[in-house]
DNA sequence: CAATTTAAATGAACATCATTTAACAAAACA
DNA sequence: TGTTTTGTTAAATGATGTTCATTTAAATTG
C-alpha cells in the first residue's frame, strides 16, 4: 500500500511525539506502546521505526520537549517578581504547579533516563544544568558567602524542591496535596533563606532595591 | 513433574523475594521477569502464581522488605548520636548511604508503587510514615514553634533528602557523586536549623528562639 | 493396603510488546 | 524510458505477564 509524500518525515516525527505525549499526559507511561503511537497517527509500526532508531529515542524527546517547557515555565514565573527572595519562592511554585498539571511526563523526566546512549545524555544534564542555573542566578544576587557555595545552595535548594514534588506527587494529585506540597516547599524556602542570612526582612533592610539581574536565554 | 513437598508454600515464597531481590540488584528493575525469578528457584513459572496474585504483588512485597530494612538502618544510625541535631545529620547520612548501596531498590520504593491493591497502598503509607516519624521525634526534642509546625518541618526536610538522593543517584552512582550527596544534605540541613533558630552555634548566639516567619502569599 | 481426595507443579497457550526484515510502491532522477 | 532512492507496510522473531487444563505425588480415607 504505501502511501506517500502524504507527510514530511519531520511532520510525521512532530505527530508522533505529540500523540506519544497524549497517551502519556491520558494513560500514563505505562500505557505508551509503538502501535498505539503508531494507529493515532495512521501509520504502521515499521514507520516509527523509520523515524526514531527505537522507543527510547521517541522518549527521550519527549523528555526533552518537557524539560524545555518546564524551562520556560520558570522563565514566565520569573517575570512576576523582582527581589531575588521572591523569585526563588516563584520558581519553587511554577515547578511544583508543572510538576503537579503534567505528573506522567513529569516523572518520565527522572524514572525514563536515556539508557546509554551518550548523545542523549549530554543533552540531558545540559537541560537540567539550565534549571540550576536559575536558582543560581537568583542566589548570586543575594551575594552571601563565597561563589562556590553558590552552587552547592543552588543543587540543595531545587533538590529539596524537586523531593517535594516526587513525595507529593507520586500518584496523580489532588488539589489539597497540591496546596500541601507549595506550603512545603515555602517552608523549606523560608527556612533555608533565613539560614542564610537572607531572609526578606533582612534583605529589605540590608539589599540595594532596584537592583535587576538578567536571565539567561 | 508435580513432586510434592520439596518446599512450603512460605518457602518457595522466600525463595522468589530473594531471588527476585538478587537479580534488581545486580540487573536493575527492568531485568526483573517472572520467568527468570521462577527458573532461579528451580520452579517454572506457574508456580510463581500459586504463591502471588501476580507480579505486581512480589514487587510490593520486594519494597516493603526494602521500606523495613532501611528504617532498620535509620534506628541503627540513631544508636551515634545524642542531640537532636546530630540525630537529624545522622539520619540523613543513612538515608543516602542506604540509597547508594541500594540504588535499584530505593529508586523502586518511589517508581514501583502499588497499583490499585488497598491492602498494599495502606501497608505502604504506614510504612512510609514511620520514616517521617524519625525526624519528627528529633524536631520535637527541639521544642521550637507550635506542634503542628513540627509535622511540616519534618516531611520538608525530609522531602529534601530525598531530593537530593533522587538528584545524584539517578543512575547507578560513583563514590564521588555519594560524597556529593553526603555534603547537599549536610548543607540543607544545615541551613534549615538555622533558619529554624536551632542550630548548635547560632542558637547560642543571635538569633532568637521560636521566632517564626511568615510567608507570601 | 488400596482407593480417593487434594495440593503442588507443570508446560503449553494467549495476548501483547519492541524490534527486525523483506518486500514493495511511489516519487525522483537519469 | 529505466534505475535509484525513499517511504511504507506486513510478516516474522523472540520475550513478556498471565491463565489454565492437566499431571503428579503426597495425604487421607475406607
Amino acid at each position: 500500500m504505501g502511501r506517500r509524500g502524504e507527510h514530511s518525515k519531520s511532520e510525521i516525527e512532530c505527530m508522533a511525539l505529540e500523540a506519544a505525549e497524549a497517551i502519556i499526559e491520558s494513560e500514563g507511561y505505562d500505557a505508551l506502546s509503538a502501535r498505539k503511537v503508531a494507529s493515532a497517527i495512521g501509520y504502521t509500526v515499521g514507520s516509527l521505526y523509520f523515524v526514531f532508531r527505537n522507543l527510547d529515542e521517541l522518549v527521550q524527546r519527549i523528555n526533552g520537549r518537557t524539560l524545555d517547557q518546564l524551562y520556560a515555565n520558570l522563565i514566565e514565573a520569573l517575570s512576576d517578581c523582582r527581589l531575588p527572595q521572591q523569585c526563588i519562592y516563584a520558581l519553587g511554585s511554577a515547578y511544583l504547579e508543572f510538576a503537579a498539571r503534567h505528573p506522567h511526563r513529569w516523572r518520565m523526566i527522572y524514572e525514563q533516563q536515556p539508557r546509554d546512549d551518550n548523545l542523549s545524555v549530554d543533552i540531558y544534564r545540559e537541560k537540567m544544568e539550565r534549571l540550576y542555573e536559575l536558582i543560581e542566578i537568583q542566589l548570586k544576587a543575594l551575594a552571601v558567602g563565597p561563589e562556590e557555595e553558590v552552587l552547592v545552595s543552588a543543587r540543595a535548594l531545587w533538590s529539596g524542591i524537586q523531593g517535594i514534588a516526587s513525595m507529593n506527587l507520586g500518584r496523580i494529585p489532588n488539589h489539597e496535596e497540591a496546596q500541601w506540597a507549595h506550603k512545603l516547599s515555602r517552608h523549606l524556602i523560608s527556612h533555608y533563606l533565613v539560614g542564610m542570612g537572607t531572609s526578606e526582612f533582612k534583605s529589605v533592610a540590608s539589599q540595594p532595591v532596584g537592583q535587576v539581574i538578567d536571565y539567561p536565554k
